[in-house]
DNA sequence: GGTGAATCGTTTGGCCCCAAATAGTAGTGT
DNA sequence: ACACTACTATTTGGGGCCAAACGATTCACC
């Protein structure tokens, strides 16, 4: 069997070894605790990547180009499923769009039906925005699996999804 | 080719095709952009499981947590070294650090040969909650990941060791 | 029609996060 | 000794993040 770490990187091999010693007894589960540890560790490094090379020009969170690219991708949307399908919750957005409709990038428009809830809309600018973020975006994307053959990427997606979906339904249980 | 997809989620296939159809001239690698999506989105949703079921009884977030279980793994550490095996910033750790200080679960200790360094220690309290946490904690790890086979989750971890690397990477450069 | 529960977006409080600026300390060359 | 550089942790500013509390609105049921 493979170990759950990169080969030939020394000092991982050398943590698993200090974690089995120092956490003898517990009868620990290393390898889902590799994997959870470098979902993390991963998401976090690309994060910064992204931000720091995709979206700083325009000043953008990862958060808030999350909200345009959905936006652009399903169009308006109310901001209930906005944040569901932004995985933020509802009092995150809420910032999130303040911060977006003072650059003029997004619309809050009142819902006539129902006074509760509202809508939101990319504004000319926005998709301006986001049509000239995405190829930036998608290049760094395809920058940091570069290392993955195409199959591998797939497997990854495939694995994070069946995970991202046991946690979900823990979690609304 | 598997699709990057889980298979049968409906929601995903019909927002894959959206995506190809709002982004059609863009010519954007959609394998790539499903595998950073899901790093994050899984990344998130693995956090907020952890926090709310592992960590809460401690009011601990996950990257006190970290800072806790590295001290335990590898003993006293000074600042520059603990915040890179955290993987957090500088000036995060100092955040962390004085919200666990106040807790008394680690000490700031001078370093007697060079004044700007500090070093940091786990109290016997921090000790405690360590051995206390961890156990639970890897049970929700374990969970999050029961779908998958040990081969599987130890591919995963594999994966992701690689996309980590090459965003290090890139970002050291 | 009026009352109570449910649902929506927002606000609040506390923490986390980074980048950039800062102050203090150590080494290096002159 | 002196300036210069490099390194340390910290502070500051602007956001992001969640849970919980909140006010407004709607709906269901009587």
């Amino acid at each position: 069997m493979p170990s759950a770490f990169a080969a030939g990187d020394d000092e991982v091999v050398e943590a698993e070894r200090l974690i089995r010693d120092r956490m003898s007894g517990l009868d620990l589960d290393l390898l889902s605790l590799a994997a959870v540890s470098n979902v993390f560790r991963t998401a976090t490094a690309v994060r910064n990547h992204m931000e720091r090379n995709a979206l700083k020009p325009h000043s953008l969170s990862w958060s808030a180009f999350v909200v345009l690219f959905v936006l652009h991708i399903w169009g308006a949307k109310e901001s209930c499923e906005l944040a569901a399908e932004a995985g933020i919750s509802g009092g995150t957005l809420t910032g999130v769009l303040d911060t977006l409709e003072r650059k003029g990038l997004v619309v809050r428009q009142p819902v006539l039906t129902d006074r509760r809830r509202v809508g939101v809309a990319l504004t000319d600018a926005g998709t301006t925005v986001v049509e000239d973020v995405m190829p930036a975006f998608n290049r760094e994307e395809a920058q940091v699996t570069g290392d993955l053959t195409a199959e591998e990427t797939a497997t990854l997606a495939r694995l994070l999804r069946i995970v991202l979906r046991t946690a979900e339904d823990l979690d609304n249980r």
